[in-house]
DNA sequence: AGGAGCGGTGACGAGAGCCTGAGGAATTGG
DNA sequence: CCAATTCCTCAGGCTCTCGTCACCGCTCCT
């Protein structure tokens, strides 16, 4: 799991970021939410953890411009668990709240529990990117009305890359959302089967969907 | 948005049940367990409040006899906002956790955000797909008029795939709506039975209603 | 310009995954 | 008790996927 750690107190951030690592999860770190919103824009997360407090542009501040477009689910955390406090994250968009001092396993469950939701997405289980559609329930790809069949790998490569569209996808994150690596397997398996994936996605397509980000990964739209 | 509140002080309930129905929002109140587990079989919710001390059987006892089954999203709320609590709550498959006392408007927020993710599975006597018809009922299906007739196992197979019609229907899932097995038999149990149901419901016609995923499961429509 | 490193692609062998027919065990009905 | 039906296991065979490798081209850096 990709977790952006949103935190002024680098004490704080870093044990967190730590504690995540050791539970096999990949963790950035921000301390200030100008940046956090910069790297939300750009990199593909699976959820943030964000401090309410925090200096120049606060925790709420940011949720504010990030309202409306495509995020991560966003977990509030906060120093003072006041009840209007809760009551403030939720209404400016935050997915869960966590008071200080928090325990370290409900934190990662909430995580958990965060992350999956945003995986199942049971209302848009389809996906329109351009003339491209991929419809999930159906593991079923269209681009420019004309069905396209994709071999499992090319799915999941797939369905990651537009999970995170326009964002990013870090050839660490692909690995670990299709093969379910946590290493580098020292050979172009990713190589292969995004070329594969993109015969039969852009081929013959003036607009190519799929751009390589050299040296980080992949962007899909 | 259907609200089941299962909570044995009854001060609490009949406040929450006005606070609730003041919103808008339609209420069923329930003050023990084995109420609240009947009541979640037999009705459609939205969304439970489960209190989690209730005498005889408590929140926790009701949501691990939930577990598995399709069931509503759940809210625990609890007197002893203890982390060891919150952690017990959501390991048990809740699907948020709130601490007494709290506030209501917070309650009401958490409560969409749950319901805005719930799915609706439909009940019906009777199914169509394109041009084949099942009859629950009666245990009866036809296609293009013709009747077809099923075995048990058939027709269980063809009854899981229906429910999901359009969705991928995993391997795991059919062996435990059909066989009611959590693990993997390790036989090609599945294959052959949905073999045979194929040469019943799809051998002759162009269209294939059945679809093959490989490696994943099975598609039906 | 030249070299190093990264990414793209075609070929290929191993084996996973699936389909099907055959046959035995279990169950049901007469 | 026998016959029919259903269920499950097994083996054989087929298709297609997956991961690896070799080789090539491109890009970036010095």
């Amino acid at each position: 799991m990709r977790v952006l750690v949103v935190e002024d107190d680098l004490s704080v951030s870093h044990w967190l970021g730590s504690k995540l690592h050791a539970c096999g999860h990949n963790c950035r770190l921000i301390d200030n939410g100008e940046g956090a919103l910069r790297m939300i824009r750009d990199e593909a997360f699976d959820v943030v953890i964000l401090d309410r407090m925090l200096p120049r542009m606060d925790g709420i501040e940011v949720l504010s411009h990030l309202h409306g477009q495509p995020r991560p689910p966003i977990l509030i955390l906060s120093a003072n668990d006041q009840v209007s406090d809760r009551v403030e994250g939720l209404r400016a968009g935050a997915d869960d709240y966590l008071g200080k001092p928090f325990d370290f396993t409900e934190l990662l469950l909430r995580l958990e529990l965060l992350a999956r939701r945003r995986q199942h997405p049971t209302h848009e289980e389809r996906q329109q990117i351009e003339d491209l559609s991929i419809d999930l329930a159906r593991r079923e790809v269209m681009r420019a009305g004309q069905r396209i069949d994709l071999t499992d790998k090319e799915f999941k490569l797939l369905q990651v890359l537009a999970e995170h569209q326009g964002q990013t996808v870090t050839r660490g994150m692909l690995l670990e959302k299709v093969w379910g690596y946590h290493f580098d397997p020292q050979t172009n398996l990713i190589d292969v089967h995004l070329s594969k994936l993109r015969n039969k996605i852009d081929k013959g397509f003036a607009r190519q969907l799929i751009r390589t980000i050299r040296a980080i990964g992949y962007v899909l739209g």
